[in-house]
DNA sequence: TTGAAAGCGCTAACAA
DNA sequence: TTGTTAGCGCTTTCAA
């Protein structure tokens, strides 16, 4: 490994090709005011001392390094996973690199980055959060580059967004179940740090119970960790209630599982005992028995437009018609409802 | 959104501060030899005009950019995103930000990307495939940057690598089989267009079957997918053989799981009708009834050690002991055997 | 302890 | 169509 490195640059390319370093770099960068003859020489020069473009350079000298930042709560999580493969091959399409940064939900990382970010001179940031707090949504306000919010919710609306209608979609899974005659509907949710979690899952199922006339019961609503655990855990909290739940709705696949394993390891039948409705439809969805009715969250289509949008803002194209885009939903119909 | 921009530099505060750009250099980048009340003055220059280093500035002048490239296969596959994972902290804890992108097992673009991030003047890559092949093999070796693989084989040694010893951890997972008095023992495995599949595991599972005097069946070795619909199907084909299996050994968790739901649908009884072994132990090992025995893979460890190896390289720390570092494994015993 | 000055490798006017 | 020439914002000798 480690061989002697000689840099060659635009320079080099420049006096072996006997021209400037202007019509080097213009060769370099597509710009047709070349002669074809001197195209090819300065191409074949190119090629034989094997000269690559320092990025860095070009980005000091031209104030765009054609990377964008992406700020993300933890890319172990799948669901974070997904988006984070939509963004990046969006960004590959129009030639961006990915800075990739782990915030860990906490908002004094995310600041941070953001900080970290800027100095890196990135061209744009995509950016995930559970909850947009009033500095960070400061910060955002006052970015250097163009940001956009992909799968959080900044209830100021005043940074570009991507999401779908959470609300509606936990109308439309909760309603599912009042229509089949449930009067006992638990939700099973990720943390109510979560806004989306909070005030759009949440409302959305209130609104169907609303609908049905159905009173909300806070013993059938459990906010606690996004995670199997937690879903097994809360099925054994619920079902044992003096009146349990009959259906659940669950905040995100692996929580759908838990309660389905509980109910398995309590010898219930599933959706003959409870039915379960799930958000999200990772490929968990279909690896579990029963397999999940799930709401279909397009993780990766958000991100690949979140990172879209991102280069209109960055290229300064047409006048963004809508910066808070919505994608469109619905529900997969599996085994874990009737 | 989008404001004025109004970029300070570090002459900005040189002339404000009353001091040179040398000395604020020096503050900035914590150079001791600054007479503490001029850092004082300085700090506080810095602080009233919000001055923030511009890192490619940095970058070109000190040919360092405290950036180092991933090249990873599929950041959405929960097996590679744990790795991402351990690299990114230990990568942050060391000050470096990462560029990442998906290669997606192809050759052509692993090179791609290896020229991409050259250009970008990262200071060093981790790099994981499934199969080093020999012009990759030859870019590697002549990187400008230290390369370390994580994860991932390249049999000439040519290049640092962090991985556990995957024959060995597969022998002594089908040494439970032989022992337990299993005769017949398949090897549901990923693409053997992956060197550690089909060399190493493999191998392993030739050594156990070889040492209790079994005579491999090729029968019994199926390498399709590396998912849940190709366990649920290669459960299908071997139950289907006149002399079926009784215990498998998977590949990953996903094909285990396809294995246990293929049994499950076939209303066979896991372990008692089948045990089954996995190579993984990502969280869904224990998101499925019955829960997997799994040969524990390190994967958040192998990333971070891989940066950390990294490091070193870049720092040019003493001279670096092993450059192929194996980590240690082990199994973890749940359900799906006896 | 501080400052002056020469780059780092490239882009982008502007001129020819 | 091509070349000249300033920078971009910082680090890093070297000298004081």
């Amino acid at each position: 490994m480690r061989c002697q490195q000689v840099t060659v640059t635009i320079y080099d390319v420049a006096r072996e090709a006997n021209v400037s370093m202007a019509t080097v770099s213009r060769v370099v960068n597509g710009n047709p005011n070349v002669k074809p003859t001197t195209r090819k020489k300065v191409l074949d020069v190119i090629a034989r001392l094997e000269y690559r473009p320092n990025a860095v350079a070009r980005g000091l000298a031209s104030k765009k390094t054609t990377t964008v930042g992406v700020i993300i709560p933890d890319i172990s999580n799948v669901f974070y996973a997904e988006l984070a493969r939509g963004i990046e091959d969006i960004a590959t399409m129009y030639r961006y690199n990915i800075i990739l940064s782990n915030s860990d939900q906490r908002e004094e990382k995310e600041l941070q980055l953001l900080d970290n970010m800027y100095g890196k001179q990135v061209d744009g940031i995509v950016m995930m959060s559970d909850q947009v707090s009033e500095e960070l949504n400061q910060k955002m306000s006052h970015s250097p580059v163009p940001i956009v919010l992909a799968a959080t919710i900044d209830e100021s609306k005043q940074v570009p967004s991507v999401n779908i209608d959470y609300l509606q979609a936990a109308y439309e899974a909760v309603k599912r179940f009042t229509d089949n005659g449930h009067k006992r509907i638990a939700y099973v949710s990720g943390p109510f740090t979560s806004t989306i979690n909070k005030n759009y899952k949440y409302e959305g199922y209130k609104k169907a119970l609303a609908e049905a006339g159905i009173e909300v019961d806070e013993n059938l609503v459990i906010a606690s960790e996004d995670s199997y655990d937690s879903g097994l855990e809360d099925f054994g909290t619920l079902s044992n209630l003096q009146n349990p739940p009959t259906a659940f709705f669950a905040g995100s696949d692996e929580l759908a599982i838990g309660i389905i394993h509980g109910a398995v390891d309590a010898d219930k039948k599933i959706p003959d005992d409870y039915e379960v409705i799930s958000f999200e439809n990772s490929k968990l969805a279909r690896m579990v028995r029963p397999q999940l009715t799930s709401v279909v969250l397009p993780l990766y289509d958000i991100g690949a437009v979140s990172m879209r949008l991102l280069t209109k803002y960055m290229n300064k194209e047409e006048q963004v018609d809508e910066a808070n885009v919505i994608l469109p939903h619905r529900i997969e119909d599996r085994n874990s409802t009737k």
